[in-house]
DNA sequence: CAGCATCCCCGCAGATACTG
DNA sequence: CAGTATCTGCGGGGATGCTG
């Protein structure tokens, strides 16, 4: 993995360091804080089950705010990963759904979630240890 | 994606349903905050070239404080995925690497930060779309 | 029902100073 | 060099009240 080889080439290692490299907001980072959000997460695999209106992404969710989940929605629909459906009827209906990018996103994003959901044992194991560890 | 079926199947959305029903602070989400912070992200991406000491990181990584690194770093190391090798000379020396746990965590989170600069054209033309749409 | 506006608080993050 | 300890601010995020 090296740092010479430039975006566009296979090694992933050099788009990577370059990430990193402009971590004074590249765009890329904003993003990836949209998706990676406390929130967002949550929206996102919820999303990829089915189709969402908004209490239903309310109740499905649980502790969050009608505030944050406005915020949220409305962050991910700008860019791009969620397709915001208002239907003119009384009273109000709005459904939420993936787009193509969105899919992507979410996808990922379960999948890294799913990951800490397998690892757990392992990562409480090293917690008691470094517990432990630091207690004598 | 069925809520139904348990985990261990093959179906990845009932995992991950039941992920995001126990939103009160699952431990899986904790740890996945860990991951995703603002700076494990790029702790993460950067272990993943090679190992580094302290101040490289606070160098490769640019506009971190020393006690935020710090802090991400212990909690990395904490959940069993930085390695920590502190050499007993003077002046002090300490190694930060990935461990094998680490690894893996760190590959999805660059394989994410990677989607999200391959489609970042994609969400910049979103958003202009977006706030055109408003601006009317 | 969906969402905006306002107020307010507490906790994270930065800055600074000090230590082994 | 690699951390700790302490102070401070400010903004993320919750609670509440109101609108189309």
């Amino acid at each position: 993995m090296t740092v010479s080889t430039l975006e566009g080439a296979p090694d992933a290692g050099a788009a990577a360091a370059k990430y990193v490299v402009g971590a004074e907001m590249c765009p890329y980072r904003l993003v990836l804080e949209h998706v990676t959000s406390r929130w967002g997460v949550l929206v996102l695999i919820q999303l990829l089950d089915r189709p969402h209106r908004f209490s239903e992404l309310r109740r499905a969710i649980g502790r969050v705010s009608e505030k944050m989940l406005t915020q949220t929605l409305q962050t991910l629909e700008r860019d791009g990963l969620v397709h915001r459906d208002a239907k003119p009827v009384i009273p109000p209906r709005v459904d939420y759904s993936l787009t193509d990018l969105g899919h992507e996103a979410a996808r990922q994003v379960r999948d890294l979630a799913l990951w800490t959901e397998r690892r757990m044992a392992d990562v409480e194991r090293a917690r008691k240890a470094y517990d432990d560890a630091k207690r004598s």
